[in-house]
DNA sequence: TGACAGGGGGTGT
DNA sequence: ACACCCCCTGTC
């Protein structure tokens, strides 16, 4: 009862998601909801709702533990090409994983035993930069909203050049008509191009707290300087780093977060408060400093330590429920 | 059910 | 080392 399209909603048919092994409903929730992305949302036991760049989807776990997804039908085509790459099925997650030296350490065994099938998302860099500047001491919960709010109070509506035009959108309320309301409701983020132009006081009504005048200053940047975000995206991983950290409110910590999940270099190692207590445990490393661990992180686990660590961090998020 | 502290996946000075 | 902000969460 799953393969006809659903005419009344806009929604395509589920359909097989290529590319991506079997997962359990763990590593599904782990990998939407596990603070790599911030805009997955659960739409019922094992459905969820995402938005990415003009991308709107639904995923779900089928029986097997295979993933599907369904798409508005107008972005049918688009949003397969789109998930393919936010998927990163271009990479082999299972062979990627095997090269870690979980045969050396038992630990990192036990964490990838529990989470097999786990990947690294390839979200688009701009969006990941705005994702983790709200993220300074704040949860994941709290980053989705204020992400949500700032999409709905400063985001266009998805649209793909078959759809209706977004800029009849004058008044906040879209015309409810016919279908399902949430096809027209849902927003994609702001822009940097956009964000340049909310005064940081509008900004700060997005529950942003003291993250407002970072974005709003690291808009001002990126709007001065065209390119700059794509050349920086296309660098080698240290001077990628190191422009990263150049922008206001981005330290190591975000500029190996938005590298490992925006960019998909798997060697950024972004050390936080909970890898800091995790790896102290783990391995004996009471005391250590951040960029002590950081060190050790890239030693011991090696050039995919960024993957390494999305592991651990599942597995010290399971210990905690 | 409602009020109230406490604390939070970081950066900049 | 401490301020920056303010919402979520647990608890009474």
């Amino acid at each position: 009862m799953t393969a006809a399209p659903d005419g009344a909603t806009g929604w395509s048919a589920w359909q097989p998601l290529a590319g991506v092994p079997a997962i359990t409903s763990d590593v599904f929730t782990e990998t939407l909801d596990g603070g790599q992305a911030f805009r997955w949302h659960r739409e019922g036991d094992d459905a969820w709702r995402g938005v990415w760049a003009n991308n709107l989807v639904r995923l779900r776990l089928a029986p097997r533990d295979r993933v599907e997804w369904s798409a508005p039908i107008t972005d049918h085509d688009e949003t397969e090409h789109s998930l393919s790459a936010y998927f990163a099925t271009d990479r082999d997650f299972a062979a990627l994983t095997d090269s870690l030296p979980w045969r050396s350490d038992p630990h990192l065994a036990r964490c990838l035993a529990a989470f097999p099938g786990l990947r690294i998302l390839r979200q688009p860099f701009g969006e990941t930069l705005l994702g983790f500047l709200c993220s300074a001491t704040k949860q994941i919960v709290q980053i989705k909203q204020m992400l949500a709010l700032l999409a709905d109070r400063h985001g266009a509506p998805i649209c793909r050049a078959g759809s209706p035009d977004p800029a009849a959108r004058t008044s906040t309320q879209s015309t409810a008509g016919s279908g399902d309301p949430a096809l027209h409701s849902i927003n994609r983020l702001p822009t940097w191009a956009e964000l340049a132009q909310i005064p940081e006081t509008t900004l700060r009504d997005c529950q942003l707290g003291f993250r407002a005048k970072f974005i709003s200053q690291t808009a001002q940047f990126l709007a001065a300087h065209p390119g700059w975000l794509a050349e920086t995206e296309a660098a080698p991983y240290a001077l990628a780093k190191e422009r990263l950290c150049s922008l206001p409110g981005v330290g190591e910590k975000i500029a190996d977060c938005v590298l490992l999940f925006g960019a998909g270099r798997l060697e950024a190692f972004p050390v936080d408060t909970w890898i800091l207590k995790a790896l102290a445990r783990r391995y004996d490393l009471v005391g250590w400093k951040p960029a002590q661990v950081a060190q050790f992180g890239r030693a011991h686990f090696g050039p995919l330590a960024g993957l390494a660590q999305q592991f651990l961090f599942a597995w010290e998020r399971q210990q905690g429920r």
